[in-house]
DNA sequence: CCCTCGAAGTAACGCGCGTTAGTAGTAGCA
DNA sequence: TGCTACTACTAACGCGCGTTACTTCGAGGG
C-alpha cells in the first residue's frame, strides 16, 4: 500500500503538452487562485472579489490571451450550450434558410448549432442509416437538443434516439404527433395569394397544383378555396390543372388551361402556381401565345425561390415559405423546452408572406 | 493539514447528476476496469485483453446503450476532431455548396465540421467584427482547422486569430499570400466553353462579361481567348459588353449586343455568359427578337446555378464552379496540414467542368 | 526450484474547468 | 474580551475520458 503510493509520487510527471493558456496560467500571472479567475470569468453573482483583484484578473487574461475551453466548460458545467440539426443540406436551397435562421438565432442565445447532414431524401422517407448515425453523433456531442428540419413540408419518421433529448421538427411532423413541430401556414399562404389576385380584380383565376396529395397542396388549395368563397365566388374544377412540380411541368399546366380557351374568351386572366418552378414554365407558355404578364394574365407563385421569383421578367409576386422564421422559432422552442417551461403550441404554424413583384 | 484533509474526506458526496451511462458504468456492468473498458473501445493495439472479456464488454456497451462522451474524450486526449468553416452562409447559394463537400469529406474522415456564420459582405468586405467573432467561437471550441469560405473568387482578409491553428482557404485568397487556398480555374473554364462553341461550329462569339476587374471576370476571358486564339481567331471587341451581374444585366447586354446587327448580317451565333444570371437575362432578349436557342444563337452560361440552368427552357449549357469538390479538397488539405504532412500546392486550382445541356 | 517473460489486466494521474465547503482577516458590538 | 458577521479569497473534488506505469499470474526454460 505504502508502496503504491510511494511509486505513485516518485513517478516522474507526465510532460504536459500545452496548446494553450488555461485558467491556472492566468491565476498564477495574476498572483490568484484558479478560483477566483474561474468566479471572475463566469461573472459569479455572490462571488465577493474586490475591485482591485478583478482588474488584475482581468489584465491577465488580456496579457496572456487566454480563451476558455468550451469542451472542458461542458464537461465541469453539465450542460454544452449546444443544439444539433439534423437535415439534408443540399437537396433543396431551403433546408439552408432553415439553417440560416436556426443559426443566427443560436448565435444570439450564446449557443453553437452543430450541424449534421443526413443524405438525401428517397422514395422510402429518409436514407435512416445516416439519419441515425447523425443523431448519434449529434448526442455524443451532448448536445441539448435537437432540430429536425425537412425541405419540404411533409410527414417524417424520427430517428429512435433522438427522444433523449427535447426535439421540435421543423417543416415536417411526426406521424404519431408526439414531438412539437414548427410548420408553415399554407391555408393562409392560399389565401393571400388568392385576396391580391381578387384585389387586382380578377375574378377567373386558373390554378396550376401540384400532387394533390401532399401537404402543401392541401392547405394552398384550401385556403384558395376560402378566399373564393368568401369573395362568392368558386373554383372552376377546369382551371385547375396538376403537373410535375418542375418548370417543365408547370409549362405543360399552363399550356392545357390556356389551349383551352383559344379565342381568349372565358380564359383565367390569372394564375395561381403552387411552386415557383412551375411558374416559371408558366411564364414561358403565356409568354409563347403572345400574351403579356401582367396585362394579358397575372401570375403568382408560391415558395419564394429567390433565384427564380427575383430574376424572372416580369420579377414574380409569390407567396414566401418563412423558412427563416421557422428556424429561429425552433431555436427558441428548444430554448423552452430545456428550461423546462411549457410551449405555446405543439404545432406552431408561421405566416407566409406575400411578396409583392411585378406579375400581378 | 490533517484538520484540512480529515473535513474534505467527512464533506458528503456532491450528489452526481448523472445525464447518462460512462464508462464507469460500463466497467461495473462487465465487472472490469474502467481501463479494460476504454482499451477495447479505442482498439488499442498492443493492449492484451482477452478476447472473452472483450465480448463482455461489448456487451455491456450495447446494455447499457453506453454513448462516449466527445467532449470528455476530447479534453483527455488533446484532440478534439473538430474542424470549423467560417463563411456568410446565406448569401449566395454557393456557400452550401462548399459547406456540403466540406461536411461530407469532414463525415468520412470521423470529423465534425463546426459551421459559424459570419454575416453578409459589404462593399468594405466582410463584416468584421462578427467575422472575429465567429472565429474566436470556433477557436474555444478548440477546433484542430479553420475552413475560410468565400461565396465568390476574391482576395479576402483573415482574422488575425486564425494563424493559431491550420487555416485553408476556399474560393479566396488572401492578399498577402500567406495562407493556402483552393480556388476554381477560371482559365480552364472559360477555355472549355469556347472550345465547345468552336466545336460547334461557332466562329463569331458574343461575351457578356461580368466587372472586368474581379478575378473570375479576368480568368475567365483569358481562357476565352486562349482558346480563339489556337483556334487561329480573335476576340472582337465589339462583342464584348460588360454588364451588372444579374438577369438585368445580362439581359441588357445582349439587346446592346444583337441591336447592333439588325439586318442580322455580322450578329454573333452564340454569346458566352460568364454568368447563369445574366444567360437568363439573355434569353429573355434573344426570344424577344424572334431567335431561337441554339438554332439562331447558342449560349453559354458560367457557375451552373441549378436553379436557373436546368430550369431555364431550353436547359442551359454551363460550366459549373465545384463548389463540391472545393470544399472537399479543403478538408483533405487541412488534414494533411494537421497531420504535419506538406500540401501539394500553396494554392490549388480546381476544374471547372463543362455541363452539357441544350443551349448549344 | 528459481527465474524470466509475456498475457491480462488495474490504479492513478491529468486534461481544463465549475463548484462547494471551507479559511483568514477585519470590523462592529455588547 | 469574546462573539458574530462579513469580505475576500482558496483547497479540493469531480465532470468523463486517455494514458502510463505499474501488478498479478501462469507458462516455459534452465
Amino acid at each position: 500500500m505504502a508502496n503504491s503510493t510511494q511509486a505513485a509520487s516518485e513517478r516522474k510527471p507526465t510532460v504536459p503538452v500545452h496548446r494553450g493558456v488555461t485558467m491556472a496560467d492566468v491565476a498564477k500571472h495574476a498572483g490568484v487562485s484558479r478560483t477566483a479567475v474561474s468566479f471572475v470569468l463566469s461573472n459569479r453573482e455572490n462571488a465577493s472579489i474586490s475591485e482591485e483583484t478583478r482588474t488584475r484578473i482581468l489584465e491577465a487574461v488580456q496579457a496572456l490571451g487566454y480563451r476558455p475551453n468550451a469542451g472542458a466548460r461542458a464537461l465541469a458545467s453539465q450542460r454544452s450550450d449546444w443544439y444539433g440539426i439534423v437535415t439534408e443540406i443540399v437537396t433543396a436551397p431551403f433546408a439552408v434558410d432553415i439553417i440560416k435562421g436556426a443559426q443566427d438565432q443560436a448565435w444570439l442565445d450564446r449557443r453553437f448549432l452543430l450541424i449534421a447532414p443526413s443524405d438525401q431524401a428517397d422514395a422510402t422517407g429518409l436514407n435512416q442509416g445516416m439519419e441515425d448515425a447523425a443523431v448519434e453523433k449529434l448526442l455524443e456531442q451532448r448536445v441539448e437538443g435537437l432540430l429536425y428540419a425537412a425541405t419540404y413540408h411533409r410527414a417524417v419518421h424520427v430517428p429512435e434516439s433522438a427522444n433523449e433529448v427535447p426535439t421540435v421538427l421543423i417543416n415536417c411532423f411526426d406521424a404519431d404527433g408526439k414531438l412539437p413541430s414548427i410548420v408553415p401556414d399554407e391555408r393562409a399562404g392560399g389565401r393571400v395569394a388568392i385576396e391580391r389576385l381578387l384585389q387586382a380584380g380578377h375574378s377567373r383565376i386558373g390554378v396550376i397544383n401540384l400532387d394533390p396529395d401532399i401537404p402543401a397542396a392541401v392547405g394552398r388549395l384550401a385556403g384558395c378555396r376560402e378566399a373564393l368563397a368568401e369573395a362568392g365566388l368558386e373554383l372552376d374544377p377546369a382551371l385547375v390543372v396538376s403537373g410535375h412540380a418542375t418548370a417543365d411541368g408547370g409549362y405543360e399546366a399552363a399550356c392545357e388551361i390556356l389551349d383551352k380557351y383559344p379565342s381568349g374568351a372565358g380564359r383565367p386572366t390569372a394564375l395561381f402556381c403552387l411552386n415557383d418552378r412551375m411558374a416559371m414554365g408558366a411564364y414561358d407558355a403565356i409568354k409563347e401565345r403572345g400574351l403579356a404578364i401582367p396585362q394579358d394574365i397575372a401570375v403568382i407563385g408560391f415558395d419564394n425561390q429567390e433565384l427564380i421569383a427575383a430574376y424572372l421578367r416580369p420579377k414574380l409576386t409569390t407567396v414566401a415559405l418563412p423558412f427563416e422564421e421557422m428556424g429561429a422559432l425552433g431555436v427558441q422552442t428548444l430554448a423552452s423546452l430545456t428550461a423546462g417551461q411549457p410551449i405555446t403550441a405543439h404545432q406552431q404554424m408561421v405566416d407566409c408572406p406575400l411578396l409583392e413583384r411585378y406579375s400581378v
